[in-house]
DNA sequence: TTGCAGTCAATATC
DNA sequence: GATATTGACTGCAA
């Protein structure tokens, strides 16, 4: 019984209790053991007492190691440190601590490490820290993950962004010798770090990664060297090929692109990147704010009206409603952090940056909530969007496990797909679409419509308006005063609003978001179906 | 099938 | 040259 709830119902990491993790543990434990080679020592206990502390798991696991050793191959991977050749018990049991610990003043300088002359660098530089991206290191990785507490996300790129600018080491860099992940992702997670029990066990991986860099007292110097032999490497290979006067390297794309010669087939099956007109991403944006989860159909409507792939609307929808999502935990991170280490550089520091980021179009989610003219003005527009944004969130809140899966049914226009407002060609005319939103009142079937209008014209307005709410909720803006308990469902609440109002604008506008949503909410609420809106 | 998380990698921007 | 942005892709879960 107790498994058949668990299973259907985890709670979220970060509301379990040390006990209560246990099972968790285990089952992490049991996977990667079977990932690793199928052996998972916890004998005959499957079906005994539900056992046992961590202790004896940490044996179970200890014994694995063993048991597996009559294979080479495992036996390797239950040292995650060749460094420290411990058992993957001992790691585990380190890794508390290792992971934990305030790691020490980063900010080592090469100078003391005997930079290994032979060649030390790219896998010797690892073995201090189990994070080799190489086959069997992954395993322990992931045991490390899978045990590890509760990281601070925000504060732990904090500090590798502090470290990696202090001593002029560069995102790809790191993140190809330590993370594994190319530049462009590490630029993405150091800026946009998800809070801990918000990411899955493999996007903790680069976390872990992270703080157990930080805390290798000879991580700088070790990325120092690699930098270094990179630089000599570039070097000797430019020196050959200058001296053989001959191209060989695939430098300059643009060279192969001019000179058309035989390379040239290999560059035109490369798809060409496509690449949005700020024209089209408002049409999107629109279409999003009104309809976050358009149908295949209104898909396919604004794909012909764009002029665009389906394929690239359908996936334009879901990096939108991501980077959303993603927006809003930082600010949630940052309005957390502010609050409780006041002003402390951290927060302030980060929103410093989070906000102007935001501001452009990177995260075109904030922007568009607080986006150039809609800004605070809360034409409905935002209000739709700040909706989706917030939408997830009673649900994240109450129930924060599936993390992103929240219930945005309700925005879905699926739901109004079937029924009659979605008539067949809603698109062409705006009138339809009015009427259309008229009947909607939260999400107003013509989003494709407004969409393709021109971006000047705010045919989102008068679509997005509709929704009763929205207008009264519009005046959002000024977002009636609502401390209802909503707020604290959408875990935003007032306070919070306020605390950041000060050094973060953007907060504030959203805080207006939220409350004419809430407002709308609680209208509806008290107007129909009573029982769907208890929250 | 659909949505999401996590990434990559091409571009854009600084 | 480094970093940020973003369209596309992969794998997974419901």
């Amino acid at each position: 019984g107790s498994v058949s709830d668990m299973l259907s119902r985890p709670k979220p990491w970060s509301k379990l209790t040390q006990k209560g993790r246990e099972p968790f543990i285990r089952m992490q434990l049991w996977l990667n053991g079977e990932l690793g080679q199928g052996v998972l020592p916890v004998q005959g206990q499957q079906q005994g007492p539900v056992l046992h502390s961590v202790t004896s798991l940490q044996d179970s696991l200890q014994q694995g190691c063993v048991s597996s050793e009559s294979t080479p191959k495992t036996s390797a991977s239950c040292s995650p440190a060749p460094e420290s050749p411990m058992s993957s018990s001992e790691s585990v049991k380190s890794l508390t601590e290792l992971v934990q610990q305030p790691c020490p003043p980063i900010e080592a300088n090469k100078d003391g490490k005997p930079p290994e002359p032979s060649d030390p660098p790219a896998s010797d530089s690892q073995p201090a820290t189990p994070l080799p991206l190489s086959g069997h290191s992954a395993l322990s990785i992931q045991e490390l993950v899978a045990m590890s507490p509760e990281l601070d996300t925000y504060g732990i790129t904090k500090r590798v962004k502090e470290v990696l600018t202090d001593n002029n080491l560069g995102q790809r860099l790191f993140g190809e010798t330590i993370l594994g992940l190319t530049q462009g992702s590490v630029s993405d997670l150091l800026a946009r770090p998800k809070p801990w029990h918000k990411l899955s066990l493999k996007g903790r991986e680069p976390f872990v990664r992270m703080q157990l860099w930080l805390n290798d007292p000879n991580n700088v110097e070790k990325l120092m060297d690699m930098k270094r032999m990179e630089k000599k490497a570039y070097m000797k290979r430019r020196h050959s090929s200058v001296s053989d006067t001959q191209p060989c390297e695939p430098p300059s794309v643009g060279t192969e692109y001019s000179q058309g010669a035989s390379p040239q087939p290999q560059h035109q099956l490369k798809k060409p990147r496509v690449v949005l007109a700020p024209e089209e991403k408002e049409a999107l944006k629109r279409a999003y704010q009104q309809k976050p989860y358009p149908s295949p159909k209104t898909i396919e409507d604004l794909a012909t009206q764009l002029n665009l792939k389906t394929s690239t609307v359908i996936n334009w929808f879901h990096n939108y409603r991501s980077r959303i999502r993603r927006e809003l935990f930082i600010e949630e991170i940052q309005a957390g952090s502010q609050g409780q280490a006041g002003a402390s550089d951290s927060p302030s520091a980060r929103s410093g940056r989070a906000a102007p980021s935001s501001e452009g179009d990177s995260c075109d989610g904030v922007e568009a909530a607080e986006g150039p003219g809609s800004a605070d003005a809360e034409e409905p527009k935002s209000q739709g969007e700040a909706e989706r944004e917030e939408a997830p969130r009673p649900a994240e809140q109450t129930e924060p496990p599936p993390s992103g899966t929240p219930g945005p049914d309700d925005a879905r226009d699926d739901d109004h797909e079937g029924g009659p407002a979605d008539g067949p060609g809603p698109l062409p005319s705006p009138a339809t679409a009015t009427a259309t939103a008229a009947a909607a009142p939260a999400a107003p079937e013509d989003a494709a419509t407004s969409a393709a209008a021109p971006p000047g014209e705010g045919p989102a307005a008068p679509s997005s308006a509709p929704p009763p709410g929205s207008s009264s909720s519009g005046s959002g803006s000024s977002a009636p005063r609502r401390p209802s308990s909503l707020q604290s469902l959408f875990g935003l609440p007032e306070a919070a609003g306020a605390r950041d109002s000060r050094d973060n604008p953007l907060r504030k506008k959203k805080a207006a978001n939220l409350n004419s949503i809430i407002h709308r909410l609680e209208k509806a609420a008290s107007r129909e179906e009573p029982i769907e809106w208890e929250f």
